[in-house]
DNA sequence: AGCCAGGCCTGCC
DNA sequence: GGCAGGCATGGC
């Protein structure tokens, strides 16, 4: 199974995933970045929530959000969870843009891609996968973020044992060029993800701890497990 | 009621 | 260099 056929594999069952990072504001660029930290280990109707309210209080700009007190921004983004990390990390990535971008997170994406993602994964609160939801969908550069669906669906449809990012990243890179489609494919693995279960299975017979032939027979659930 | 969500950092081995 | 533990809230 090739990468690039998951793809038409992924679409015929889905649907077409463009477009599929939601945008509230006329200032994409800043609201995806904030998204992308505010969704670490949270669910995207809490993160739409606090963006919404974000908007409102007009406080969507790294200048606001450096200046905003650190208490008011907790209760701001509550709903996210981790409210106190996830505030240090929105001030820390602002402040990173006021000093090191003009003010102008576009100008990170000016940079090679390369280069933009060091910057970021020296920020703390950015870890791989914020920061390539950063690159590729405010910054339409050529990378995927590998998340844990991501591995384990890999993991799953037998195209790879190894669990390391940079090796499944570096493998979908190589067969996939077009930004859109990067874009669409991580779409679309994480919505399939969400209609499989989380757990893998555990054959009574064989007692293996992955998809088998018995346990295809033994399933009450109606969810698939790839 | 308990489990889980589109992670990351720290500290321990 | 891998891995548990902590961070917190809302929804089913």
């Amino acid at each position: 199974m090739k990468v690039k056929d998951l793809i038409e594999k992924l679409r015929k069952i889905y649907g077409k995933h463009v477009d599929w990072w939601p945008k509230y504001s006329d200032n994409h660029t800043f609201e995806i970045a904030i998204g992308a930290i505010l969704t670490q280990q949270t669910k995207w109707e809490n993160v739409e929530r606090v963006i919404k309210k974000m908007i409102e209080l007009e406080i969507l700009d790294p200048k606001k959000i450096v200046s905003i007190e650190k208490r008011k921004l907790e209760n701001i983004i509550k709903p996210c969870g981790f409210c106190s990390v996830k505030a240090n990390r929105l001030k820390d990535f602002s402040s990173f843009i006021l000093k090191n971008l003009q003010s102008d997170l576009k100008k990170l994406f000016e940079l090679k891609a390369d280069e933009a993602r060091k910057l970021l994964l020296k920020i703390n609160g950015i870890g791989k996968e914020t920061a390539d939801d950063i690159l590729l969908y405010a910054g339409d550069m050529k990378t995927i973020p590998v998340d844990y669906y991501t591995k384990r669906f890999f993991k799953r449809i037998g195209i790879t044992d190894a669990s390391g990012y940079e090796t499944i990243r570096k493998m979908i890179l190589d067969e996939i060029n077009n930004v859109d489609d990067l874009k669409e494919f991580h779409a679309l693995i994480v919505e399939h993800s969400k209609r499989v279960c989380r757990q893998e299975p555990l054959c009574e017979k064989c007692g293996l701890k992955k998809f088998c032939k018995h346990y295809q027979l033994n399933r009450k659930s109606k969810k698939v497990y790839t």
